[in-house]
DNA sequence: GATACATGTTTTATCGATACAACCCCCAAG
DNA sequence: CTTGGGGGTTGTATCGATAAAACATGTATC
């Protein structure tokens, strides 16, 4: 193991100045950092992170916790993480909560073990009332769902207003039986699920589009097998609709399979649109309507918000910032194309 | 900061004995334990890991470098790591090399920074030429096709036999004229690609079916987008084919789409199949026959190589491990149901 | 009573880098 | 000639934990 002691020595000059040529310090002669630098070569010489973590008290890497990474909409959001984190010189350790409270509240404990410099957390398990937890003298940034007036940075999705726009655009192709399936929206909780449905009603309310209890079929979790039983119920049920707004394009691709599986048509009999614009969506058949959030857009500015936390450390507690990304809707044959 | 210091004092012991409480050693009275346990609450005290990882010389994090998370193959196998790797009590951090020969080379000069404890390289753009490089004094397991008889451990695909189970459940289906759409296998470079190229011709020769190169179809890299302009251009060009085996799950959804696109009925005119067994494509309409090559237990067994490996560091050098997982077919509708 | 040995606990040195402040040298300004 | 200041370089202390070994104390064995 070769330490800044030997690239010292071999370059004859003391550890202090090696290390200025690594952190690209002013002030040292030109010839004297092609010296070091000639040394780190011939050595091979690598900087011993810990040894610098120690010292400095940061660790260059950040946390993000998801629900499950083998997601689409999670996997995509992951592989933006990083390459946003990247070109803040920072490293991804990606947690996987499995979409619960408790494996929330663990990565939250976990950050504290200062292992990462901070956090990003893609929250659905948390409400409201957690807010305290968040309270911690830790950079955290929320992702995901606006949870009340937390005391931390978050980038939302437009949830309400693209819920909106996404049964919109089933009324404006005809349908007036658009049925919702969602994560099971309980009470007042503010969720994913709660604040689309949400955007559902105010929609279905400004076409003066009468509200069917019926037409909304729960999900447990957000997954293709929950939209394909749920498609499957809603048409074994004899509940006529004509249009399915679908919490996440994920449980829009079980839904278009539970539809084919009782041989409905979509579009024709049936129009279907998702929420997140996966990259699946493109190519399953018919394709896949839905809302795009611009995740590079939101993942950049999660990054971005975290970073600054990061390097403003110390400083005085700053005003939690808060970024609703924008989206745009994407028509394709689920919905009778563009 | 609250240090292990600090909890010595308040408990009344050295910081020796905070550390034996904290690292499970035996040999302290249970009732100390307590003492120690309790000061440790009190103060809500937070082992710093970079002083750990300065002197024990690990970091429990391992790094898993792959093409991109956001292609389903990867996703899954990055969740069924994390959650190997947990049982470990390793955390996983994630790099992207984008599927490019610099990319995996960067993360391998990465990992000799000593920030991870050791590397699951998913390989695709390295060959047996770079073996070299592999010849380093760190932890390291190849996840992904047999790199020739490299220096290293190994999980490998049952590729060939893989690809040629595939073909042959197209022949036993009843093809005769089956096209291969796959990642442009140039030469005699061992890759994913031209192992299962393999497996094809094998397949073939078997049953007696002549090849016929026109039947192959190279779309440059493993994406749905590749897949769908491959499967038509395959039906403009009026090749005849009743069968199409997929270099990957990924590549065989776009197949689908571009089929539907030129109104190619799956499986009455041709039939599908691919490869990997990714979660989508019990999804697809129709759904899709594949390869199912064991995920969780390539994942268990990458992690379980490379903890061994690293818990073994030090020691004299063994001879590189190799595995190759079991694999079963899965045949939906893609290729006639089950 | 001496020896060996297991159980508990502490002392000391150290992992490898960097913060901080001191230092030397040289030149410009007064 | 003295003072000041910036470039260039270095010595020292330190980040917080743990390895190793020493040090107690008890207690079983002959």
């Amino acid at each position: 193991m070769v330490t800044i002691q030997d690239v010292a020595r071999a370059a004859g000059v003391s550890a202090m100045t090696v290390s200025h040529v690594l952190n690209d310090h002013p002030h040292v002669k030109a010839e004297t950092r092609e010296r070091v630098l000639q040394a780190i070569n011939q050595l091979d010489y690598r900087v011993n992170v810990a040894a610098r973590n120690l010292r400095t008290g940061r660790t260059g890497t950040i946390g993000l916790a998801v629900p499950e990474v083998d997601r689409p909409y999670f996997g995509q959001l992951a592989a933006e993480i990083i390459t946003a984190a990247a070109r803040h010189n920072l490293k991804v350790a990606i947690e996987q909560t499995g979409a619960s409270r408790e494996g929330e509240l663990d990565a939250l404990a976990l950050s504290r073990n200062r292992l990462y410099d901070g956090l990003i957390l893609s929250t659905v398990g948390l409400g409201p009332t957690d807010t305290d937890l968040l309270k911690v003298d830790y950079p955290i940034v929320i992702l995901g769902e606006r949870i009340f007036d937390g005391p931390v940075d978050h980038v939302a999705m437009p949830n309400v207003e693209g819920a909106r726009a996404a049964t919109a655009h089933l009324i404006e192709r005809g349908c007036r039986r658009i049925a919702l399936v969602d994560g099971g929206a309980q009470g007042e909780e503010v969720n994913v699920s709660s604040l689309r449905f949400t955007g559902y009603r105010e929609a279905l309310d400004e076409a003066g589009v009468a509200f069917d209890a019926r037409l909304v079929a729960p999900t447990s979790r957000f997954t293709m097998e929950g939209g394909a039983a749920a498609a499957r119920r809603l048409v074994d049920d004899g509940v006529e609709f004509d249009g399915v707004f679908c919490v996440t394009d994920t449980v829009a691709i079980g839904v278009l399979r539970g539809l084919a599986d009782r041989g409905v048509r979509v579009p024709d009999e049936v129009k279907v649109i998702g929420f997140d614009n996966i990259a699946e969506g493109g190519y399953t058949v018919p394709s896949l309507s839905s809302i795009d959030p611009d995740h590079s857009l939101m993942a950049g500015t999660a990054v971005r918000f975290l970073a600054k936390r990061i390097t403003e450390k110390g400083k005085k507690r700053e005003v939690a910032r808060e970024f609703v990304s924008r989206f745009t809707v994407v028509a394709r044959e689920s919905t009778g194309g563009a």
